[in-house]
DNA sequence: AGGTTCATGTAACCCGTTACATGATTTC
DNA sequence: GAAATCATGTAACGGGTTACATGAACCT
């Protein structure tokens, strides 16, 4: 089977969080930040039906007296383990250069779903991977940038810095995980 | 008609700098910071044959004695007035939250098509929206925070650092254009 | 002669986009 | 009772993904 979108990973991860509806995650797509996702009907529905369709969810009309007709989704243990699975995923060189997005999402459920050692794992093999990315672009850059006229080569430094910024993210959340550990571990 | 592809606008715009063929495009978007973009022949080839029947590109098979046959692109006049459209488009607050890298692509190829002016132009544009919406996110975060998990927090945290770094890049790259300006001016 | 690289294509599949459609409930 | 919102769907379309396929030229 193929794998799931990431329109239906950040549909599951809601999911865990509290059973919705479509049009509670439409709201969600239309509201907050994750407006980087679609909420168009014609995206939404579809995936919670293939979603159904692999048992990653369950569903059930609500039936509550004077309430329009809602269809409430759940994820199945199937559905945890596959989100779970998702989040443990090793992170490649191509995740870095074409997927932050969906690395970004992968972390964002995580403290909810495997923990906050695993999301501190995360962080520590997220800016390993930059740390090695980062050179060959800065190196790139000075290589070609006598060739490049002067939008390319900022349009290059923004991308870069775009990643530093990430980097240093990445290290200061490390060191916010650490921290909560031992005001944990203290109490 | 609808409208191109990012891909063909990337490809479109590397037509634009000089001639090359599918194979060439497939080089740049595999060995290059453009590796974001997808060098599949079943990408390339097909968005170029799209691009020749609507007119924006015209090929003709390279016929020098020895080497193997490559059919060379080149973009025409239709195809040049597209790019520069697209390119001159007003930057909307979609773009910004959608859209950045179709942003920086459209960036990337300025100086060689529309000029150092409308570059600038461009940056004025981009830093305003972005000083516009960061402080939306600022504004979620804050009020949402103590209802997130950590790892939601930090997320949001992350695109709200990756955007400042942008309006940062914004802000500087035009002082680069002006000092550049006054320079030619000078000379 | 055989393997690698060059070079160009095709076809099935998946899924997001866009647009349309329907009806119930709340609000004024 | 009219308009707005709630709520859930469907269908055509486009284009990227994946996988397969073919053959010429170059290298050893």
């Amino acid at each position: 089977m193929n794998d799931n979108s990431i329109l239906a990973y950040a549909v599951l991860g809601l999911l865990q969080q509290q059973p919705r509806s479509g049009y509670d995650l439409r709201k969600i797509f239309a509201n907050t930040p994750m407006r980087t996702f679609t909420d168009s009907p014609g995206a939404i529905y579809p995936a919670l039906q293939r979603l159904e369709k692999r048992g990653l969810v369950r569903s059930h009309v609500q039936e509550t007296s004077g309430l329009r007709r809602r269809r409430l989704f759940r994820p199945t243990v199937a559905g945890t383990v596959v989100l779970k699975n998702w989040q443990r995923r090793l992170i490649t060189r191509d995740d870095v250069v074409n997927h932050v997005d969906e690395l970004m999402l992968r972390f964002s459920f995580m403290d909810e779903t495997v923990g906050a050692r695993r999301a501190a794992q995360f962080l520590n093999a997220l800016a390993a991977e930059l740390a090695s990315y980062i050179p060959t672009l800065r190196q790139f850059l000075k290589a070609q940038a006598q060739h490049m006229p002067l939008s390319g080569r900022l349009a290059l430094e923004s991308g870069i810095r775009s990643y530093e910024t990430l980097l240093r993210w990445s290290r200061n959340s490390i060191k916010i995980y650490k921290k909560r550990k031992k005001g944990e571990t203290r109490s």
